[in-house]
DNA sequence: CTGAAAGCGCTTACAG
DNA sequence: CTGAAAGCGCTTACAG
């Protein structure tokens, strides 16, 4: 912890832990850091003899530039930001996964942050970011704070908005349309013979994904002729527990209802559990349907059926994006669509 | 894009949104930078009208200080490198989520990384974020590569593993004895009327958990006197998808297997769900235990047997060693024990 | 192909 | 309670 002493020449032990400087390495190798700059940056641009003591010497005092000075100097960090409102949901995961390798093999490295479906966390945390100088965002959804959207302004850096089709993105939008989804999910429930369909949505009234798939499906129903009842639209939070508890409140509404779309595979893993354990047959005696896609939904018994999300897409296409965006390449719509496909398995 | 131009007074709209430095709140509030960075980290020695002067020019130019400025100058940095094998298991986003909570709390952020169980990507991942030169790391496990042991002694900062309680750990090791914890829950499965016991492990031979994992099934074998023929132990890589693999094989096995116990959840779940679809009654027909508890192990039916992992202790923990680490003040041991629990549910 | 000079935006270590 | 000076470790924009 003691860093009183700055030697020239480090002698005791913990001088010697001292991590090298790029003025250490230009010592030993004889030239000026301007040439060990260029060294590393643009190894074409020096010559051979220099290039090899220079990286003799980065090898022996295992010299890594240090970003910060790098970042403040050339007036541009290396740093991306990512927001996400859970990480618990492999949903997600996948996305950032993507995110993050393609960032990563360009010398990008991702910030992530886990907004909580709430505006005001994604608020706090962009604050606390937005210090790095990011050189780009990455966003789930399209609503943020007022505070928020000056933050993004003022930072000047490309923003990608994720999972939606927002009329008016920030700057730039990769997804799906939500709303088109959830009614083309519905109308299939419909198809398959079911017909008293409820909805169990996650409960976040300013969640632009939320308020989507709730249109998507009071259209499908309205269209279908069926009429929506006040127990047929289930507001619950995100959860394995959630959707579990939700089928205790279904299965005593009447008229029966016999199809149950989930707006995660999260919420549907819980209700399909929640469904074996009170003794209900799925799908004859409650059809289930998810949201999302994820590892488990095809191996659970029965599997599930649900909405397939492109999320190695979106991830791979708003990484691109960004990285097209700062050198000035990017020449393609503001919103991106990545579609989404219904997957139809045992449990509807 | 275009950062041509850097005029005193902004004029043009790209200028405007230049971020606000340090120097353009001091100039607002008619004081030095001096007095602005005293009255962000030390407000109690600035008097009450500079601050708030100060206070009304930082709302007004929504100034952020620069962190790369910051960390430069102050020689230390506000990012932690938290490495984890992989970001799809609830089991480590338990740990991350609390981890990321504590150390936001207090002002730092978390560089994250997956290492996909491999030393070698763990030894590229450390070797770019060393850059930020991180104020502390977490890593999961104690095996590391000569060279990421190199890079982690220059860096000089704490250093705390993750999972394991290891004989000589880097700096401190905050977790649970994976050798017990797999002893203890093989003696269960023979108590609870199990004998020819399989252990399902992660394919992993330089994982210090998995070793470990193997030792105590082996070691619980032996004392019992059940020998572990060829196979019972079964090597398989991370995933859903090699849980249910793995049952076809094991449905084959002579004499037959009556007891699984799975090295993770995530498999444990696979296994159930394959074991359910070949039409095995769980636990009659084939017991199948994990290793985690993640939040479906409770609501899957049948409910799954599972060692209990302190993963938010864990979190909780390693933050405040860190901090702790930082200020001089930790005085607790080198190797810290959460413990773990054998959790019995209905498949076992 | 290499280097001398200047400076990124802050904080440290003083002085007053 | 406030400020002038110096400098963190690099890269930019030149000059040679």
């Amino acid at each position: 912890m003691s860093k009183q002493s700055k030697p020239d020449m480090p002698e005791t032990d913990q001088a010697t832990r001292r991590i090298a400087r790029m003025s250490d390495v230009a010592r030993l190798a004889g030239v000026t850091t301007m040439t060990v700059s260029r060294a590393l940056r643009t190894p074409e641009a020096v010559s051979p003899q220099t290039l090899e003591k220079i990286e003799e010497a980065v090898r022996s005092t295992g010299f890594i530039p240090n970003y910060a000075a790098r970042s403040l100097v050339s007036q541009r960090s290396q740093i991306i930001v990512a927001l996400f409102p859970t990480m618990m949901n492999s949903v997600f995961s996948g996305t950032i996964e993507e995110l993050s390798r393609q960032f990563l093999a360009n010398g990008y490295h991702l910030l992530l942050g886990e907004t909580s479906f709430d505006v005001e966390v994604e608020e706090k945390l962009l604050s606390g970011f937005i210090g790095w100088r990011p050189a780009g965002l990455v966003l789930t959804g399209s609503e943020h704070t007022d505070y928020s959207r000056k933050m993004l302004e003022n930072s000047a850096a490309p923003v990608v908005e994720l999972w939606n089709l927002p009329d008016n993105p920030f700057d730039v939008a990769v997804g799906f349309s939500n709303r088109e989804a959830a009614y083309r999910m519905t109308m299939s429930l419909y198809e398959w013979g079911y017909r008293r369909i409820a909805f169990m949505n996650l409960h976040y009234p300013l969640n632009d994904r939320s308020v989507d798939r709730s249109a998507g499906y009071r259209q499908a129903m309205a269209e279908l002729g069926v009429p929506v009842t006040e127990d047929m639209e289930i507001w619950v939070p995100f959860g394995v527990e959630s959707g579990r508890a939700a089928i205790d409140r279904l299965t005593t509404a009447s008229p029966r209802i016999d199809a149950l779309f989930c707006s995660s595979d999260t919420l549907a893993l819980g209700a399909l559990m929640g469904a074996t354990r009170a003794g209900l047959r799925v799908p004859e005696d409650l059809a289930i349907a998810g949201f999302g896609d994820v590892e488990l939904a095809s191996s659970v018994v029965p599997a599930l059926t649900t909405v397939g999300v492109p999320r190695a897409a979106i991830g791979r296409e708003s990484a691109r994006i960004i990285m097209e965006r700062l050198n000035g390449s990017y020449d393609g719509p503001p919103v991106v669509d990545c579609g989404f496909t219904i997957v139809r398995r045992e449990s509807a």
